[in-house]
DNA sequence: GAGTGTGAAACTATTCACAGCA
DNA sequence: TGCTGTGAATAGTTTCACACTC
């Protein structure tokens, strides 16, 4: 197939297949069927197939996919067989957490620097990263390489952080602030709200107690 | 319409809707129309008419929606015109910042049990909140009265976490581990996966990038 | 035989377009 | 006139079903 336009669904699914890929890599499977990885997660078997398909042949008919192979081939695909250096803006109780978070190193993801326009927070040490005045973001991206933005100020300072953030010239942004950006349109923007899940919760919670109290 | 079966995508742009409204509510908006309503939050306007649809009418022809009673009107559709309990198990780093967080509480989710298994993290105190060993929910449950848990642990606990607050009696669960849990499927089970976003502005940028060097 | 790759079918979601009402 | 509420049209996504290959 090898298409030009990917569902966002379906590059959000491959995000999941590398994890699931990865534990079976860890376990010693080698190969793997789209059955297999389907239930791993939580999927329809040819929608894995269909996935997959967008960027190009992967398996082998009557065998299932080299779990090694297929691996780096989604990593390849979306971008990450390499690392990616990161600057987070705002060093709050997220921020900080986010910092000392290993995930995003293990992940591919470099946290290189740490930017705040807080004095008092301005020289703290936080996961070995110095925190520097948000002025200074434009100056430190280009020595420190920076590709992506974190920001995860108040929502009042999220567009600041931003503008901070593009003249810096970052590529992308991953938005922790619930509140909507604007930055030039080739840069990629993706929002984390995750009081969103909790809505759904309750949601889904009072869903089930009125279909029950019927 | 006031139909059965509401999208998913509807109730998160619910949420969204209810983030706008509330700062249309603190400018002293009284009044606003779908297409205003639309530009706040990026989205369609016939896509805010249709999803309110489903829970009523609530608007005005050639008027538009009262801010105050649409506010009001959406967050009961959606259960959260009142609080909710809920328990965090897994006091990492992540989970302390959660604890920490302001906004749950701001948006009505209170939360009133630390829980973790590691006897180092027992007892310590973080927000308020005293850790307590995670086979103590089920007896704290019934006593805080929690509805909800927050999985915070590493991926490979997150089993374990959720069969304590199944057993605790909660209704719901937000899962910030990057691991698949099963639980019995009266209970509401939220995915948060942030490195999700991340890839997804690598694949972006990526995309971007051969895209321009064509 | 087993399991991929993929057209076609089914389903779901979004946008259009306009009737109907303040 | 202005804007909602909604059926119809469109677009997008998922699932099915099976030809094809190992």
């Amino acid at each position: 197939m090898k298409s030009a336009h990917i569902p966002r669904a379906t590059i959000q699914r491959l995000a999941v297949y590398v994890q699931a890929l990865e534990i079976l890599l860890q376990d010693g499977e080698n190969v793997i069927s789209s059955d297999g990885l389907a239930r791993a997660c939580g999927v329809n078997p040819s929608q894995i197939r269909k996935d997959l398909a967008y960027f190009g042949e992967f398996g082998v008919r009557g065998v299932g996919y080299y779990v090694q192979d297929l691996l780096a081939a989604i990593k390849q695909s979306l971008g990450i067989d390499r690392t990616w250096n990161a600057a987070l803006v705002g060093v709050g109780n997220l921020g900080r957490a986010l910092l000392r978070h290993g995930v995003f190193r293990r992940r591919g993801f470099i946290l290189v620097g740490a930017f705040d326009c807080d004095p008092f927070k301005i020289g703290e040490e936080i996961a070995g990263l110095e925190v520097v005045c948000s002025r200074r973001l434009k100056e430190r991206a280009r020595e420190l390489n920076i590709e992506i933005g974190i920001i995860t100020t108040p929502p009042e300072r999220a567009q600041r952080a931003a503008n901070y953030l593009v003249e810096a010239g970052i590529r992308g942004i991953v938005n922790f602030a619930s509140a909507r950006i604007a930055v030039p349109d080739n840069i990629s923007v993706e929002y984390v709200d995750f009081m969103h899940h909790f809505f759904s919760v309750a949601f889904n919670i009072s869903l089930n107690q009125a279909r029950n109290s019927i």
